[in-house]
RNA sequence: GCCGGGAUGGCGGAAUUGGUAGACGCGAUAGACUCAAAAUCUAUUGAUGGCAACAUCAUGAGAGUUCGAUUCUCUCUCCCGGCACCA
């Protein structure tokens, strides 16, 4: 055969290493043992996609490469098969499931087989199999009896299209993840995984694990774990307040409900449209009276006053245009006013307006004067006490910058028995902060102060305790809140260190004068950066973590850690999913199946369409339904709804190491065998070449590589089955995977998404067909960084298939020429060869490892092929991991045996890499001017000696002085002039 | 908004601890072979100027550190992925 025709050789190398069994992996063995996985495929009626080709492939090359190295193997494929994509093509075409399952799966196994995977088929394994499905149902049983699993009414994520409840996770900007549909809320009976139990340990053991970087990042910020403090706030609702000697806590109105329900619609009115003195009096007393807290248009008695300082009994009025009439008026007003206790300074409209610092001195002065007494009246001084209300917070250093509560809609219900009609809607795009006053006032435990209670739209109630205290000075959210609702803003954390001139004198005068920090913080919004405490008595110039730790101590707060991850929502009203193995008696409630009796098996169905009520279409079997409690025999009727299909892939890759158990998921004997780390192989039987971390870490699958869409989903689910395992000691790991790596997309050519109804697709089975599957694969893992996205180009598939090509052609060269002394710079090249493809391959560079790969081919073209069989035979077992096919053809076409995947990897000679002759470069003022070769260890004396007698060297530097010269060994020497 | 990751020829992409920018491949141009085409082989291929030796400019934009920056620091623009009122 001289032309390389792949069509005979994959076929047939594919029919040979399935006889032999090559890549069945062993439950016992001398070796030590690797375990590689990939994501096993949902097998979609679209076939096989070049995408899937890619990560198998990468793991195909880890796989044969570790067999070389003297492991044993385990790389094993099965079948993801429930879900909706069958279940909605069932329901369109009028095929069963089950015969869409199969036919997908016959149709991906062909496709797969045909790119000379090195799995063990042996152990294929499909979720939908009722042998697969009864331990999916035996576990979850585990968890329902360590109370894990739970039914709860609750609001779900509803896709009015799909028909189905969705977990959050599975909920993309609103909508539904599958169809795009708007989702919905609805509230119903759920079963729940308390995975939130296991979210410290899911977050903490990530620190023991080889992920990638950004797959722990993602990860982490799932789990969202942060450790914060709960304060007890009391709370204290005024408008309960009951005359002194009546009441537990003395306090008044300064008015009459009566009359302040008449007043009460003319004082907003008022407030809303200020004069113009009004306006500017009101913006300096809450700029700069931060001492004192002020009102506006308050009613006191019969009268609506214009300013009011409670707390001392303090009254500003502004007088408009004076007519004698109003004199009297006022006169009468006033003499009202002072009789309830309040003196009154009074300012003409004019005088505000023309001079307003005079007038804010003049009130200063008075309120200075006034005496220290606090008049019985509101601000927070009476009123009933309503108990505490609990808040979260990470920032405790700033408790007395808080100058209001903030609470979820449900909890100011559930305190007040009030509506306040607002909703926290985390889909809409236009977030804006509404809140409603409840009237409600809370003491702050750091220093007395009454804030108000607001019902507020941006505060989740099932997060935290659903209330914060609100902090404006220091946080954004809380800032465009408390701006929004004139709310007090009062700094107490001062910025540490400015950098640059302007910074630093504008914080020195800050420092010197806080008013200007107050202001500026009012002017820029909320300070989120590190500094020390002010405003905050006895704990001012503490820094925030001190201060973090006093202030809790000293109102008794208690230090919690919060998770944003949320319970997972487990059940599915569809009917393409694992039956729930739970049966509801009337008389003993929520039962589970015997474990005797699994699987509970999906019964046939004819009509499998989801229901308009939301049920499962199982609960249309009555038949199917009504049956007897296990436990008091009694009329129970079974559990309807369906598992999730990341139900049956949180546990797959156990089920791989004992396939066919039907007594147990999988034996200890072999889980223990494929989970525990190995260690290190008997001495001098490979392995020199690279290291691995054995027995570090926690032990787990070896290698797992899959796409980042699933890092959130089905990494973190695992996990938690996995983890849950462990503790009831059925699985050696507290961890399922050692190492996670991830895969870039393949994009169209375009640089879009592939997609159906774009019609971009590529069919890998054409591809195979003209360019066969060892360039394909070749291909795929030439295009670019493995981790990164790619755009397909089929023209670019030319240069793969030309390169096998070569290396065919080579083959009989070599044959024909029988080179028997070597070519040194050849041979130096093929061990560097075999060190960079080696390397690469760890790193999962295989783009440079085939250009390495290339470049050596190149190279004994140009050296007219005198290259020897035994060295063209390590540069095909570099090549096998690639393209397995043609190595092994050429492989025994040299006469070999065995199969090349049972010889050794080639090792390379550290001594032998080393070039003796090495070329530096010359620059002069950095730039490239000339360069010269050097022997290896020539001595700098030797070099500097050679550059500088050295033509264009002397042309350069000739006339002028050499003021530095720079050598780097072996690299290069830079003159400067 | 926050957290990751990017931006290098016509295209996909290389470049160790800062040390020859553009490896390898695609495409393109010219030539060889051929009646011709395809395939293959050979040569050229970042831009500008020059017959040439060579010179100048070039790694998203702008500054900085350095003998020397694709690589380090700062500011900014754009693209991709993730999270999103998480207190």
């Amino acid at each position: 055969m001289r032309q390389y025709n792949h069509k005979k050789i994959e076929k047939k190398w594919q029919t040979i290493w399935e006889k032999e069994g090559i890549f069945r992996a062993q439950n016992k063995s001398k070796k030590p043992k690797y375990y590689s996985l990939i994501e096993f495929p949902y097998p979609s009626g679209a076939g096989m996609h070049v995408g899937h080709i890619r990560s198998n492939t990468a793991m195909d090359i880890i796989s044969r490469k570790r067999r070389m190295e003297g492991f044993n193997v385990l790389y094993p494929i099965g079948w993801d098969a429930f879900g909706l994509p069958t279940e909605n093509y069932a329901i369109k075409t009028g095929i069963h499931p089950i015969k869409v399952t199969k036919d997908n799966t016959d149709t991906f196994r062909k496709q797969l087989k045909s790119l000379g995977f090195s799995f063990d088929w042996s152990r294929e394994i499909n979720t939908t199999d009722t042998k697969y499905y009864k331990w999916t149902q035996w576990i979850f049983l585990q968890l329902f009896k360590k109370g894990l699993a739970y039914k709860a009414k609750m609001f779900i994520n509803w896709c009015p299209s799909c028909k189905i409840g969705l977990a959050n996770e599975e909920v993309v900007d609103g909508a539904c993840e599958r169809c795009g549909t708007t989702v919905e809320k609805k509230e119903k009976e759920q079963w729940m995984l308390a995975i939130t139990k296991y979210a410290d340990r899911l977050y903490k053991d990530l620190d023991d694990v080889d992920y990638l970087e950004k797959i722990k990042i993602q990860q982490r910020n799932w789990i969202g774990r942060s450790e914060g403090v709960e304060i007890e706030f009391k709370i204290i609702n005024p408008s309960l307040a009951l005359p002194e000697g009546e009441g537990k806590i003395p306090g008044y109105y300064t008015t009459d409900a009566k009359l302040w329900r008449v007043l009460q619609d003319k004082a907003l009115e008022m407030r809303k449209n200020p004069t113009d003195g009004e306006k500017i009096i009101w913006e300096i007393l809450r700029r700069d009276a931060t001492e004192y807290h002020f009102r506006r248009q308050h009613i006191i008695g019969r009268f609506i006053v214009d300013f009011v300082c409670l707390e001392k009994g303090l009254v500003v009025e502004i007088d408009g245009d004076i007519h004698d009439h109003r004199k009297e008026e006022d006169k009468e007003r006033t003499k009202m006013l002072e009789q309830m206790g309040f003196e009154v300074v009074r300012f003409t409209n004019d005088e505000v307006i023309k001079k307003p610092e005079n007038v804010f001195k003049k009130i200063i002065e008075k309120i200075n004067l006034a005496s220290k007494r606090t008049l019985p009246f509101g601000e927070g001084q009476g009123g009933v006490e309503l108990g505490n209300v609990k808040i979260f917070s990470t920032r405790a250093d700033t408790l007395f910058g808080a100058t209001f509560i903030a609470v979820a809609p449900e909890l100011a219900k559930k305190i007040t028995g009030k509506d306040f009609g607002i909703k926290v809607d985390t889909d809409r795009d236009n977030k804006e902060k509404i809140g409603v006053n409840t009237g409600l006032r809370a003491k702050n435990p750091a220093n007395g102060e009454m804030i108000p209670v607001f019902a507020v739209n941006y505060v989740s109630a099932d997060y935290g305790t659903g209330a914060i205290m609100g902090v404006p000075a220091h946080d954004e959210r809380d800032f465009e809140f408390a701006k929004k609702y004139n709310l007090p803003i009062i700094p107490v954390i001062f910025p540490n260190k400015a950098v640059g001139e302007e910074a630093i004198s504008l914080t020195l005068q800050m420092e010197r004068d806080l008013s200007l920090y107050k202001k500026y913080i009012e002017d820029h919004g909320a300070f989120i950066g590190n500094g020390y405490l002010i405003n905050s008595s006895q704990f001012n110039g503490n820094k925030i973590i001190e201060a973090k730790r006093k202030i809790t101590e000293f109102v008794n707060g208690k230090e919690k850690t919060t998770y944003k991850l949320r319970d997972w929502v487990f059940s599915r009203q569809r009917y393409w999913g694992e039956p729930i193995p739970v049966v509801n008696c009337e008389k003993c409630g929520l039962v589970p199946i015997p474990e005797k009796d699994l699987p509970v098996e999906l019964p046939k169905v004819k009509n499998y369409q989801p229901t308009d009520s939301g049920e499962s279409p199982l609960a249309n079997m009555a038949k199917w339904v009504n049956t007897k409690c296990p436990k008091c025999k009694g009329p129970a009727k079974r559990e309807t709804d369906t598992m999730p299909n990341w139900a049956g892939s949180s546990w797959y890759f156990l089920r791989y190491t004992d396939s066919k158990n039907n007594k147990e998921f999988a034996s200890k004997k072999n889980l223990d065998y494929w989970l525990t780390p190995s260690l290190p192989p008997p001495k001098g039987e490979a392995l020199d070449s690279f290291s691995l971390p054995f027995g570090e870490g926690q032990g787990g699958v070896d290698w797992y590589n899959g796409g980042m869409e699933h890092t959130t989903l089905h990494l973190l689910y695992s996990r938690f089955w996995h983890k849950f395992l462990y503790d009831l000691k059925l699985v050696p790991t507290s961890e399922p995977y050692a190492k996670r790596t991830s895969h870039g997309m393949i994009l169209a050519e375009g640089g879009d998404k592939m997609s159906k109804s774009k019609g971009n697709v590529v069919n890998p089975d054409d591809l195979i067909k003209t360019y066969g599957a060892d360039t394909l694969r070749m291909y795929e893992m030439f295009m670019g960084p493995f981790d990164q996205a790619v755009s397909w180009s089929t023209d670019s598939m030319i240069g793969p298939r030309r390169f096998l090509e070569r290396v065919w052609k080579m083959s009989y060269k070599v044959i024909k020429l029988k080179v028997i002394k070597e070519n040194k710079e050849l041979e130096r090249l093929l061990h560097q060869t075999v060190k960079k493809v080696a390397e690469d391959i760890e790193n999962m560079r295989f783009n440079t490892a085939i250009s390495a790969m290339m470049i050596f081919v190149n190279e004994v073209e140009k050296n007219n092929f005198q290259l020897s069989t035994f060295n063209f035979k390590t540069f095909l077992q570099l090549l096998s991991p690639f393209a397995p096919h043609i190595a092994e053809e050429l492989w025994s076409m040299l006469g070999e045996k065995k199969s090349i995947n049972n010889s050794l990897w080639p090792k390379w000679d550290a001594n032998f890499i080393k070039d003796n002759e090495i070329k530096i470069v010359i620059q002069i003022n950095g730039k490239l001017r000339a360069e010269i070769v050097i022997q290896a260890e020539e001595k700098e004396e030797d070099v500097k000696h050679r550059v500088f007698n050295n033509e264009t060297v002397l042309k350069h530097t000739a006339g002028k002085d050499i003021k530095k010269v720079i050598y780097v060994k072996n690299r290069l020497i830079n003159i400067v002039i």
